[in-house]
DNA sequence: ATTCATTTGAAACATTGTTTCATTTGATTG
DNA sequence: CAATCAAATGAAACAATGTTTCAAATGAAT
C-alpha cells in the first residue's frame, strides 16, 4: 500500500509532510528515531510539524510509538506489510551503544489484566543494555 | 535503616547531597520524579549533582530507575522495608493526567530470554494511559 | 475557480539531561 | 586532632527533545 493510500484509507487528510514520514518509515522496515525520519525527509521536515503528524497518525491507528528510553523515541507503521509490527505485541531491546532498537518477537507481552478504571493507552516492554554487535566488538 | 547505614553498607561515600536524596525516597514510599526530589531537597537539590547521585546510587544497587515515559522517569529505592519494590520484577502504570507510577504487583514480569549477546542492565514493562482516579473524576 | 476549515512552518519557549572547571568536602593517615 | 588529596559538588554554559503561538499556505469539497 503506498503512503497515499493508507491515508486515504484511515480517512486521514492527505498532506506532503504526513506522506513523506510514512514513505520513510516503509523504506526503513526498523523503527526510527526523530532524527533517523529527519535523514531521511530532507528538506520536508519540520519540527512542530513532525510531533503534530505522529500525534495524528498514532491516533488514527496508522503508527504507533515505542519508548526506548527517556531520551529516545522510536516510531514504526502498524500492520505493515513488510512483515514487521502488527501490534506492539513483542518486547524491544534497546541498545545504549549503537542506539538500534531490536524487536524481539521470540518475547511476546502478556495478556496486561489491569485494575478496573484503568485504562492501558500504550505500553511498552523494553530492555536496555548492550546488543551483540556491539558486545564482540568491545573484544 | 538510616540513609547513612545504606550508604555504609554499600560502600558508597556519605555526603550530603546523597543522604538527602535517600531519605527524600524514604519518606515518600512511591516512586518519584526529579521534580518531586527537588521539592522534597529544598535547598540540598543541584541538577548536576542529582543526575550524578542517581548514577552512582543505580551502579551501587540502591536505588532504580523506571523510565515513565519519555519525559518522565521516576526513582525508588531497592529493597525498602517500606514494603515497596525489591527489585523490578513488576509493571509499572503511568497516569498521563496526574503523573503518579502505579506499581502493579499483580503484573508479574516474566523472565527475559534474550538472544545469546544481549545483555539487559534495565527493563521496565510500563503501561500509559489515565488512571481509575482520573477516569472517575472525569465524569 | 472559490471557499474555509485544517494544516503548516517559523520562532520563541519549556524541560530534561550533560559537560566543564574551579571550589569544597569527607575519608584516611600520621 | 590536623594535614592530605582524591572524590564530589555547584554554578554555568550547552545540547536535545518537545510544546505553543500565530500568520500564511493548502487541500478537500462545493
Ligand atoms: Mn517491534
Ligand atoms: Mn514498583
Ligand atoms: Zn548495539
Ligand atoms: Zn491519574
Amino acid at each position: 500500500m503506498t503512503a497515499s493510500d493508507i491515508l486515504d484509507h484511515h480517512q486521514v487528510k492527505k498532506t506532503t509532510p504526513r506522506v513523506a514520514l510514512i514513505q520513510a518509515m516503509q523504506e526503513a522496515r526498523v523503527p526510527l528515531s526523530e532524527n533517523e525520519i529527519k535523514e531521511r525527509m530532507g528538506e520536508l521536515y519540520d519540527r512542530a510539524t513532525f510531533y503534530r503528524s505522529v500525534q495524528t497518525l498514532s491516533s488514527a491507528g496508522i503508527i504507533h510509538r515505542i519508548v526506548a528510553d527517556n531520551v529516545m523515541v522510536k516510531y514504526a507503521l502498524n500492520n505493515c506489510e513488510n512483515g514487521h509490527h502488527h501490534q506492539v505485541d513483542h518486547a524491544h531491546f534497546f541498545c545504549r551503544q549503537c542506539h538500534h532498537l531490536y524487536c524481539l518477537k521470540s518475547i511476546k507481552v502478556q495478556t496486561l489484566d489491569l485494575p478496573s478504571g484503568f485504562v492501558d493507552e500504550e505500553h511498552d516492554l523494553v530492555i536496555r543494555g548492550i546488543c551483540d554487535q556491539c558486545n564482540s566488538q568491545l573484544k
